[in-house]
DNA sequence: CCCTGTTCCTGACAAATATCATATTCTCCC
DNA sequence: GGGAGAATATGATATTTGTCAGGAACAGGG
């Protein structure tokens, strides 16, 4: 299982600026960082479970987690990537229900846990908190519907020129400039866009063939953005 | 435009024991009251644009209304139906962007506006509302991300039959007890299930066929529910 | 190092769905 | 009531996408 080791402090992580405790007030910032256990989970083990009850709140140190759907067959449907800084969980602690995704470590990762009730507390008393949570889960929603759209009205060409743009987006590149920084089987590929893995497989070759990108193993590197983008046929 | 009347109150509003508002506390809910400017819409009347900014949140006194984003090519994408009781425009609000989506009414409703600073102040000062806010952000991403999936891998047939459930659910049947009290035209519905029009006719006339349901003008009768939960294939 | 299981790739084919064309029916307005 | 325009229905066809099959490349463990 996950390993615990020693807490990263909450006033000296890196991400502490740009996460949702950037707004939280000094005090609930001291509590968080002393109720706080933080663990590091390998790559491919799973934080959370679908269905399972939410104990807490789960906030990214270091590291790129997926969340997904088991969809009625099996295939699973990659709703979200997670980043460091990004909370997740907070849905099913929220509407009180069970989780209706299940957390994945893409890669070694650091999370640490915040219990529920001293989340769900002083989120009643921190209102610029809540209200940065309100934001958080506006823009979530705001995506997901788009995402809605696109899967009902694009071509899985289309949308998987704009999952490699996201995946960007969300991970960045490496050093290069080029290289997506996250490694992520074809079969994840598909499962955020949506498609098979064979269609996900073949369009990838047809982009490379384009020069558009360019393959190595995992590694994905993004050749020409512009093309990428004309390809993605973004309008909003 | 919208026609102004005489504002029905908060207190007595039918759908003050289920409204997001049933959380407020009392002066924040005369607050509302006062400030608040109730309108007639005909049906088909839009009542917000996308790409407009927001300058309040709407709250639904009576009628039905859809909420569409306008896709690349012009085809419409339903997100959402709304009921009297819900709330609607706040997700721009709250992300302090333009609206992403269109209301259009399905029908006569009378609609309550409530302005930008005082809703978000009351949102500042009032934790229960806003705990309540979360809780309906909550589950609306829940919804779309099920949605996502869905759409994702499920064929049109399934969707369909999930469609119906779902119109059903959101705004029940009339008093013979299975014909769904809302008249959506059969663009509405492929809107919704994501798919062409014609694909949701031919689908429709074999659920016909199939004695699952019964056609006649816009009504729909739902006539075998057993049947149309199979059809869904729902696991979730 | 080799073996084994997994992932990746490509081709052939099948199925699902969209598109186009054309009736037919409905609706609303004069 | 009659006519114009829209909505609905249905068939024929094209396109997209998924599925199946087989081989190549790769990764990890003994």
């Amino acid at each position: 299982m996950a390993t615990p080791f020693h807490n990263p402090s909450c006033h000296h992580c890196k991400d502490r600026f740009s996460s949702i405790f950037c707004k939280a007030e000094q005090c609930n910032l001291d509590q968080i960082a002393e109720a706080k256990v933080c663990s590091v989970y390998r790559k491919g083990q799973v934080i959370f479970h679908e269905g399972a009850y939410p104990f807490g709140v789960y906030c990214v140190n270091d590291g790129k987690i997926k969340l997904s759907h088991s969809g009625d067959d099996g295939r699973e449907q990659i709703i979200r990537l997670v980043k460091a800084g990004d909370i997740m969980g907070y849905k099913a602690l929220l509407s009180n229900e069970r989780y209706t995704a299940t957390a994945t470590a893409l890669e070694d990762s650091s999370i640490c846990f915040i219990p529920k009730d001293l989340f769900l507390n002083i989120l009643q008393k921190d209102a610029s908190l809540s209200f940065e949570m309100m934001r958080i889960l506006s823009s979530e929603l705001r995506k997901a519907e788009l995402k809605i759209t696109h899967l009902a009205q694009k071509p899985v060409r289309e949308r998987l020129a704009e999952t490699l743009l996201f995946i960007k987006e969300t991970y960045g590149l490496e050093e290069d400039g080029h290289t997506l920084s996250v490694r992520l089987s074809r079969e994840e590929i598909a499962n955020l866009v949506g498609t098979a893995t064979e269609s996900a497989i073949r369009l990838l070759s047809e982009f490379k063939k384009d020069g558009m990108i360019e393959l190595e193993g995992k590694k994905i590197r993004l050749l020409d953005m512009g093309e990428i983008i004309r390809t993605a046929n973004l309008q909003e």
